[in-house]
DNA sequence: TTGTAAATTTAGGTATGGCTAAATATTTAT
DNA sequence: ATAAATATTTAGCCATACCTAAATTTACAA
């Protein structure tokens, strides 16, 4: 039998626990081999409650895919999907669903060529990442003067890397914000999460009067010309009746009517004013 | 032929430019496979000069360590050393080494049998890395009001995974700090460091003035302690004359006179007053 | 209902970075 | 100078996580 990689009652120690501690100790327990960071190290100690497992960063990043790819209804994610979404291929998809079903427990049920859905466990998780992620773009664009357009792609990398701790401190030097630099609500410490209505801009009634709620974080040059038009979350706007080909024609309340792209449109989310 | 692993003119694509990219358009080159993240995406986008190998959170340890280890004097480092350092298995290191010095450029060079030594590109990126942790160091310290024996394991971590972007704002909230809050200097952003000639306070003789210029940051428990007893960077002190058994006596400017252990001595370095 | 196209899985490989046990080389002590 | 002790390397494995190509399902359309 090779490899002692789990402590006590089922806590996976961390390389990194061990390394830190610069010259383990006698006998101590040697970390499960491999690459891949185990992030998250939970010990306790005495609690010897089951707690989740230890995720990688690759974990982390399906089971947000699946989050978001289900959507409110909770619907089972393909493979395709989720390849598509990570940027990985099929195969690798499959294989990843396969050894995470396998976990006990597990972040996700999956059935066979009928897709995946998470369990509270991995909802959970995902929940956690996606509010390190928020509060971290909130943190370094008020705090660190990071644009708005620069923020996402440094919190999608620092997510699975701090620790709760420095998540507490963050979220205390911003006073718990609600919602980060792009609108997105921020959920609880706990994992819960209010759910806002939203509707796509592209989609909304002509004539009917709206206010921004949220904007997609992805694209970096989408975001700094909806900065320089007025297009920020909070900001109220109709949409002129007629006009709904390529682009819709708007009035953006304190800005000279214009024309947004269906592109551009696509990006943003609105509410009822 | 299996895998397109390498962009245009030698630049490593790490995997997560591309997965945040958000669904890889077309035919577009596909990173290396493997489950280690690649540190710091450099594309320099049309000025192909050749810059330094991309690193994995493993190689930056091994670097740092080595960096360490072989002290002022830079001598070659073995693999003994590493592995206590490391927390890991002298084959283990052995391995890694032989990885590291066949690469074109090389962070090491490597002699089987006869340890290890950085070339000027290792010791960039070494510098660089710590100059990641102790920037973040005083910046968890000092903006989020870590405790100073709190900082470092989170620095440790965090290191590996923050932008040249996110170092630069680091350092310009702090206003270029020039050590951190263990009294450890900051290097420069391009790599140098002034040298300070320390000596542990362990051997430090009797009555001979002194001033705390660093400790350890490893310990918490011990950082802990010096901090309740006035033991912190700056602080003077003198050595009382004859005690110099399993604790030292000594004088520390505002404090009631006090009994070190060899143990903490150890982990304090001062300069003359 | 059956055939075909699309989606998904299997099979076989790669890279990173650990580990153990068994060689081998270097050092140290006689 | 040589033998024993110590240090280091080799050989063979494991886990994570991704890839391509070749099955295999499933779904849809005639
Ligand atoms: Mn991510
Ligand atoms: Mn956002
Ligand atoms: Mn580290
Ligand atoms: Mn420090």
């Amino acid at each position: 039998m090779a490899m002692l990689s789990v402590a006590p009652a089922g806590y996976v120690v961390s390389r990194h626990a061990l390394a830190s501690a610069n010259k383990c100790h006698s006998g101590a327990f040697r970390p499960t081999a491999g690459a891949a960071r185990i992030l998250h190290l939970r010990l306790d100690s005495v609690t010897a409650k089951p707690s989740e497992p230890a995720t990688t960063e690759a974990v982390d990043d399906y089971l947000k895919a699946i989050l978001e790819l289900s959507g409110p209804e909770e619907n089972r994610v393909t493979s395709n999907a989720l390849a598509g979404h990570l940027g990985i291929r099929p195969a690798s998809v499959t294989g990843m669903l396969q050894k995470l079903a396998g976990q006990r427990p597990s972040f996700i049920r999956y059935k066979k060529h009928h897709g995946v859905f998470l369990t509270d466990t991995g909802k959970h998780r995902a929940m956690e990442v996606i509010r390190h992620h928020r509060l971290l773009e909130r943190f370094l664009h008020d705090v660190l003067d990071f644009s708005w357009d620069e923020v996402h792609d440094e919190a999608e990398r620092l997510e699975h890397y701090i620790s709760e701790h420095l998540e507490d401190r963050i979220a205390a030097k911003l006073g718990d914000p609600d919602v980060d630099p792009h609108g997105h609500i921020i959920p609880e410490k706990n994992g819960a999460a209010a759910v806002r209505a939203e509707t796509v801009l592209a989609k909304w009634p002509c004539g009917v009067p709206a206010v921004i709620s949220s904007v997609s974080d992805k694209d970096p040059a989408a975001l700094r010309e909806m900065k320089r038009r007025g297009l920020l979350p909070g900001a109220s706007l109709i949409v002129e009746p007629g006009t709904r080909s390529a682009s819709l024609a708007v009035r953006i309340s304190g800005n000279p009517p214009a024309r947004l792209s269906q592109e551009l449109a696509s990006r943003i989310l609105v509410v009822h004013r």
